[in-house]
Formats: C-alpha cells, structure tokens, sequence
DNA sequence: GCAATTTAGTTGCTTAGCTAACTATTTTTA
DNA sequence: TAAAAATAGTTAGCTAAGCAACTAAATTGC
C-alpha cells in the first residue's frame, strides 16, 4: 500500500488537516481547516460570490454553500444577497470573523512550518511541480 | 491559494479520486476507491480483522467497520467472527468479490497510469519521499 | 417582448473522516 | 481468581465531498 501514490497523497492530506486540527482545538478555535480555506479568501475578497469562492478553492456548490452557512452561524461572516443580482450572494467578514483571522494567521503559519516549510526550496518546487503534472494528467 | 502545499496535496487526492469514480462508474462497477482499497487488503490477508486493516490503510475503527459493512451488503465479503477471539471479525472474500477483483485489476492499472504512472522514475521516488517528509514532520 | 437557456444557490442522499461514548470480550495483575 | 485495564468492534453526531434535482433570477435570441 505504501508504493501506491494516491495512498500517500490522500494520507498525507489527511495527516496535514489532522494535525492542524488539533492546533487549532489546542487554541480554542471553534473552526475547520476547510472553513478556514473560506474564510481566507472571503477574507481577502471582500463581497466576493459562492461560486467564486468555489472556482478559486475547486469546490462545487453546494460544499461551499454548507461551508459558508457554517461560517455564518458562528458569526465569523455576514452574508447578504447582491442588490445587483439577486441570485447573488456577497459575503464579508464581521467583526468577529476579523479578530478570528488576525488570531489565526500566526497559528496558520506555524502550522504550515512544522510540515511543510521545513522542506528544502527544492523540495517545495519539486512536490509542487509533480502535483501540477498528475492534475494535468488527469484532466486531458 | 495555488502555492499552498496542503491545498494542492489535498486538490490531488480529490482530483485523483474522482477520476477514478468515474472510470469505475464507466465500467459499471458498483464500488468507491476507498473500498477498493479495503476489498484489496481482505484479498491478500485472508480472515483479517478489522483492525489490522485499519493499521494498513490508517484509518481508524469506525470508518473500517463501515467500509466493511457496505462492502458486505454489496455481497463482496464475508464477515465471520474468530472463533479463537469472539471480540475480532474475521473477513474473507466472496465468490463475487473474486470475481470483481479480476475485473478490478487491470482497470486500477489504467487508472493508475493514466495519472501517475506517466510520471517519471525520479518524480515517482521525489513525490514519495517528499511525501514522507512531510508525514514525519507531523508525526513528530 | 417573451420563451428558452444559463447562472447562483439550496436541499437531499450517500460515503468517508473524526471524536466520543458505548458493549462485550480478553488479558493483566494484584 | 476477581477486579482492573486493554482490545475489537459498533453506534451516534458532526463536517465535507460528490451527485442529482430543484428554485429563482438573469441573459439570450428569435
């Protein structure tokens, strides 16, 4: 099993949002490692659309739309149709969600560091160009 | 978000994984990828218990006992418990599940070439033994 | 200008990962 | 040998992925 590379990808997927999970609980953050990929780029994104998020995260609808009602009914975000377009939605942090993000990004980055920056630039560039190659494999 | 190590490692199992769903699907077989690795555990270690599975495929008692549970109302095993340890399951393949195994077979090979065999003899031992460092720096 | 199509988002169903709590055996150990 | 601890497996509740079917609004194309 260990020679079998989509075992290793998805295990080490796994491991990552594991162990960053229990960071997180460690500080008492009510909030997943997915959602934090939300709130991220809702972060970043101001008003920005569901299905925005979910063509930048590669998440189909209705994942970022439970994602999302999460993230509101923790009060991190503040959700209002688009006056424009009413199919749309406009997410925005609150100011919860705010205090939330300048709290996490420090831990995040600690996260990231203990398995993953401590690879070699090489390695990084490496993991990352051979990922590419798979996905590109896979979509033709 | 594309230079996020976690998220790629995460976006390449899902794209992985649903590429081959849907080869499967194409070939009408009722199983997912994840079960297919269960149904490949139980068809080289005969009368394995649940948990030595889980040690395999590290994951943990719930999910196996699930897995194992769909895997046996589909009809592709049997599920005993040990006579020598009453608390243990002893699980075995079925007539049918030998059966799909010899179609399964060649058809994992494609899937498995079509996304990753394609890569070269180097890539294929860097993304492993990235992979791995990336795993002990976790574990750790 | 109105019917047809496309787009944005939601809901429901299934599988799987994770945690916690539970039953029922087996093993330890005092 | 009897109580305590460990082990194997199940059940329940939650989040997320994937698919299909749906509503409602906007765009298009005749």
């Amino acid at each position: 099993m260990n020679d079998n590379v989509y075992f290793q990808i998805e295990l080490t997927a796994r491991k990552i949002r594991q162990y960053g999970q229990n960071v997180l609980k460690a500080h008492n953050i009510d909030i997943t490692i997915e959602q934090w990929l939300v709130l991220n780029v809702i972060n970043e994104n101001e008003l920005i659309s569901q299905i925005s998020i979910g063509e930048k995260l590669v998440k189909d609808k209705p994942t970022i739309s439970r994602m999302v009602n999460h993230l509101e009914k923790k009060e991190f975000i503040i959700k209002n149709t688009s006056p424009l377009d009413t199919r749309k939605v406009e997410l925005s942090m609150s100011k919860k969600g705010r205090v939330l993000i300048d709290t996490l990004y420090p831990i995040i980055e600690k996260i990231r560091f203990t398995g993953l920056n401590k690879l070699t630039k090489d390695e990084n560039k490496n993991i990352k160009s051979i990922l590419e190659k798979i996905q590109n494999n896979l979509d033709s």
